[in-house]
This record gives C-alpha cells, sequence and structure tokens, in this order.
DNA sequence: CGCTAATGTGTGGAAAGTACATATTCCTGT
DNA sequence: ACAGGAATATGTACTTTCCACACATTAGCG
C-alpha cells in the first residue's frame, strides 16, 4: 500500500485485486480420555474425500477479521467465551482447489465438556490429535503449527485451564500437560513448578469416586482467565 | 471451509466473498549509527497527510502470499535473500480508508550497508524505530507488534547478524542488542551468554581505526544464517 | 610517556532446574 | 477388620543458569 497505494486505490474496485477470498481457520482443541483432541469436519470436496479438515470459513465483508473465527467457534460449538489466538496466515496460490483463498488460522482451547459446548452437525467430531497423519487442504500442517505454538506457549501462560473443568486435581493438569507436550513429567518437579508460578487455588476439596486415594482439587486463581477476545501480546522480560 | 465449504464453492464466483484484498506490510529493520531503524514512505494518502506508513503492497492474484513481502523488499530496496518472517494479520473493517484491506505484517533485517541496497524513491526513508510515536493506518500497531516479536526472538535466535556487517566486534554486538531490547547489558554477562551459544567465530582480526583499544572482530558461524525464505519455526525444548 | 577510553576477563551468590525415594491415604477384596 | 494395592504428597542434594560486580590491559592521543 505505498508507491503502489495510489495505484490501489484506483484499483479497489478493479476485479484483479478482489480474486483472493479471506478465510479463517480454527484448531479447536480439547481434552478428553487423557488425550488432546481436536475438532475436525469429514470434507466434503471430492478432492479430499475421506479426509477430515479443520473449521473454518470465509471472513464476511463487514465483519473483522478476529471476529470470524469467534464466528465459527460459536456456530460450531454454541460456545461465547472462548480462548482464542492468532497463530500464522496461510497463503499459497493452490492451497485450496475451489480458487484463490487465503486463510488465516487461529487455536482455539474449549472444554468440550461444559454444558455450552453443543456440535449438531453429524459431520463434526472430535479427533486424536496425535493421531491424524492426512488432512484436507494444507490443514495438516495448520494444525501442526498451531499445535507447535500452544506447545511452545503452555509453560509460561495459564492457558490450558481452558481445556479444563474448574475443578481439576494436579494430577489431571499434569496429564494434561503431558499430552499436549507429547512427554512425560516427573511429577514432583512438575508440581514445584506450576506452583511456583501462583496460578492455582487449593480448593481444601478431594476428588471424589476415584478408585484410589483421591487427590486435592484446585481451580486457576480469578484474573489469569484470558479469553473472549485476543489476549495481548506478553510482555518481554530479557536481560543479560 | 466447511460446511460453508459449499456454500463458499458456489460462491466463488459470487462478488460478496471478494470484496476484500490482501496485501502484506513490511517492517524492514535496519541498524546505523547505533540504532535501530525501520524503512518508512511517506504516505500519499490525504487522510494520512504528513505522516509516514510502512511498506507493503497487494497480494498479486498469482502470487503466494510469502512471496509477496520477497517482492516489495526486492522492489523497494534492490535486496534480494533478506531476512523474513510472518507476524500477525490484521483485519479489521475500517482498517484502510479505501475500502476493505487485510493485511499480514512481516518484519525483516537487512544490512543497509549493503552494496545491494537501493532506495531509489526520494519518499522513503530509514526512521529511528525509538522515535516514531505515529505512523499511518495501524501501522504503529504493526510496527510495535515486529518490536516486540523481534524482541522476544532476538536471544533465541541468531537473526540479528541480518543487520550487521559480516565482521563485528562483540561491542558492535552489544549495541545491536542493547538498541533493539531497549535496554543495557553488562557487557561480561553478555559476552559469556552470546559465546555460550557458540554462534560466532573468532576471526583473529582486530577493528582498525577506532580512536581507543581495538576490539577482536568476529563473524557469524557459517549454517546458522537464516534468510532468502521464511525461517523453519523452531524446535521446542520442554521439561519439567 | 603518561593520560584517556575502551577492551578483556573471573568469581561468588542466588535462583531455577533436575534427579530421585519414602511415607501416607483411601479403596478394595477377602 | 485388616492387609494389599494404587495413587497422592512431599524434601533434598546436585547441577546449571543467571546476575551483580572490579580490576588489569591495550592502543591512541597529546
Amino acid at each position: 500500500m505505498q508507491k503502489l497505494k495510489t495505484a490501489a486505490i484506483e484499483k479497489i474496485s478493479h476485479q484483479d485485486y478482489f480474486n483472493i477470498a479471506v478465510s479463517v481457520d480454527c484448531v479447536i482443541f480439547s481434552y478428553q480420555d487423557k488425550a488432546l483432541k481436536v475438532l475436525l469436519i469429514k470434507s466434503d470436496l471430492e478432492e479430499f474425500q475421506g479426509l477430515y479438515s479443520l473449521l473454518g470459513d470465509l471472513v464476511e465483508p463487514e465483519e473483522d477479521l478476529e471476529d470470524a473465527p469467534y464466528r465459527v467457534l460459536q456456530e460450531r460449538t454454541g460456545m461465547q467465551d472462548v480462548y482464542l489466538e492468532q497463530v500464522h496466515t496461510f497463503g499459497n496460490i493452490n492451497r485450496h482447489p475451489s480458487g484463490r483463498v487465503v486463510t488465516t488460522a487461529y487455536f482455539s482451547l474449549i472444554n468440550c465438556k461444559s454444558d455450552k459446548v453443543q456440535i449438531t452437525d453429524n459431520d463434526v467430531a472430535w479427533h486424536n490429535v496425535a493421531d491424524i497423519r492426512r488432512l484436507a487442504f494444507d490443514h495438516k500442517l495448520i494444525l501442526d503449527t498451531c499445535l507447535q505454538q500452544l506447545q511452545e506457549k503452555v509453560m509460561e501462560h495459564p492457558i490450558v485451564f481452558n481445556l479444563l473443568a474448574e475443578k481439576f486435581s494436579l494430577r489431571e493438569l499434569q496429564d494434561l500437560y503431558e499430552s499436549i507436550l507429547g512427554i512425560g513429567l516427573d511429577r514432583r518437579n512438575f508440581r514445584k513448578r506450576i506452583m511456583a508460578k501462583d496460578w492455582l487455588v487449593d480448593l481444601n476439596q478431594m476428588e471424589e469416586d476415584v478408585p484410589h486415594r483421591p487427590g486435592k482439587l484446585y481451580k486457576l486463581r480469578s484474573g489469569l482467565k484470558k479469553s473472549g477476545r485476543l489476549a495481548i501480546r506478553v510482555e518481554q522480560k530479557i536481560a543479560v
């Protein structure tokens, strides 16, 4: 938009520059049965028959880009105040067989056991992230990119709590971290590390209906949950 | 693109979904006179008279998204194998006064003293990043976002060397880091920290023409410089 | 040849990270 | 009722990283 800005203005009604559609794709993560899940839909394109794809949609002409993923979430899951984060924009010419579509990828963390989650479409279902080998379009790349960003962020920012019920035990939390990171963690060190962050409040309650010694229950300290709108980027702290 | 994918295909020729233009904006950083600079152009929109803006352009219909910033760099500076990194996509409805434009922001690191740099347009010039208060469009936000990403990345990844000549002293390197981070650093700790990363090769040469004791010259170890194409996202390493 | 200004280097303390073992509690089965 | 099983809860020593801090060395300049 600079030197060519003038050109752009003149061409703003020129068909050439409106041959690109803009979409968003949502990597909607949840956590169930000790596994990280992602919400996928059966592809209805014949090019991708039998494959699944992420949930996405074209951005409406009168819709802010970052409103689009919230709308997709709302339409697909009924959820409103979800945690959502922009990750990357993918725009290779041939990434979509039906035309030129540039897509911005977001990931979202939701608690799929919440009452509010309503998945109506029969073609939409949760899949184990670890088991996914192929997806339609470039969605496997998008998924991998989002998972990586989640992994990089998860130890420094209290975001995974969006995947859990309000009350949880440290064991549940650790299982969740292990699912996301794909590695095992030492229980004592994990406890220390999490506790040092001052994210949790001890509820003075115990697990119930577990076939062993129950653990304490915790909840996220209030004021830490970011959702409903895009989280602000984090302050840096660097020193040598 | 899912449930609405069918709709999308049908509408792929429908005007409604092609009312959005896609652009890229480049935050082109360089380093001169002990200050971090950014390349800006005088805005030629009357809405933004007297303001500067980033260098950008609309994405061509037959151009991969990530090729666009390379093209902008090439057109504006003559540089080809630059370091470039996608940062964020901005898409509020009213961010551009002339129409709906979604823009993907990239930052770039170039050595402005290189022979290859050719800035021909008189309206294009280097500005001190620290002095910038306002820019046209949402470009101040884009600049801030890119600067923040640069700051977060700079200690972990050997990217700032794209801003320096091939040979440099540790003092120059430290000055550069201080300019980017906006803070002072302890010389001994800086040296240790950088040396521990095994990024540098001691050239066994000394600075010349300095009005004091000359420092040793170093260069970046070969194999570390990523440029010419988008850098691969970094491996994570997490353990508890 | 001494003054100035910058380079080059090491150490000790604090904080964070990591490996590792034992006692406790609750449930279950007999 | 009680023993056994299974998971919880917890502490310590070691290592690594981070950080604050001071002094001797070198080249240019007058």
